[in-house]
DNA sequence: GTATCTGCAAAACATTTGCAATTCT
DNA sequence: AGAATTGCAAATGTTTTGCAGATAC
């Protein structure tokens, strides 16, 4: 796990400045890789900030995505969610429990027809369906 | 291009009463495939249907997913936009101009690990980037 | 000491809900 | 008449904005 000074310097390197606020909500991110929503990334943290803001937290979030630091997922139509990974992943949403897996594909397997002269920046394949502790549960 | 007639048809084997909103709404997708808003839909239809209400709009195309006669698309963090094609291809939204593309891909290209049990309902590929048209545009 | 960052309160939107009026069979 | 549909108005919930005070270099 990275230290603060770690994370610091990584906010540094993307050109951000690392405040307490931006260390902790980075750090946040980092430990716990459950796609938070803002108001989860709020109750958390505000227990130990009790100063802190909504308003923090996504003008911050606005930042970190901006600078690449972290990735927006927008698999819930209600609110939008944050994941620190940024390697080439999927994003799974159960509809029975509501949680988001991630899942490994390889970019490379898919054929964009029609994309052939555009940039493409971000791609994410997002599946829905029942996840297989759901399954199991219905079956009984 | 469909009749009102068989529109109606399409409607009633989906199980949904075929009501004057309900058929035009229907129409609407299908002639228009630009992935609409329900602003969108409601300024066009709403110069033929004056007495039309987004609420009747929000029902009718929450009915239409229920029942599978359309996709809603998530692509932008917005708003929900809705899609009557239901043949599998991903979308692509230029974040220049804003405009949201088709695109054909291969579903079974896709190795989905570690989605083994689950059952999937629903795949969406979001692409994001610039279109070949801002692309030009913004060289010169 | 000047830029930036933070956070409160209010605003802005998309969507949902409650409910009464209307429509259809 | 009875059931479903429509649509207005109000509520809800997320995200944004304006701005004043705090903080950092």
């Amino acid at each position: 796990m990275l230290s603060i000074q770690e994370i610091s310097n990584i906010l540094i390197e993307q050109n951000i400045k690392p405040s307490f606020q931006r260390i902790k909500i980075y750090e946040f991110l980092l430990k716990n890789n459950i796609h938070p929503n803002i108001e989860i990334i709020y109750s958390n943290l505000s227990k130990g900030i009790p100063t802190l803001s909504k308003t923090t937290i996504y003008n911050t979030l606005k930042k970190f995505e901006e600078k690449g630091l972290i990735l927006s997922v927008n698999i819930d139509e209600k609110e939008i969610r944050y994941d620190a990974i940024l390697k080439t992943h999927g994003h799974f949403k159960c509809e029975s429990c509501g949680e988001i897996f991630d899942f490994d594909y390889n970019y490379n397997d898919i054929k964009f027809k029609g994309l052939e002269n555009f940039i493409l920046t971000k791609t994410d394949v997002m599946v829905k369906g029942i996840c297989n502790k759901c399954k199991l549960k219905n079956k009984k």
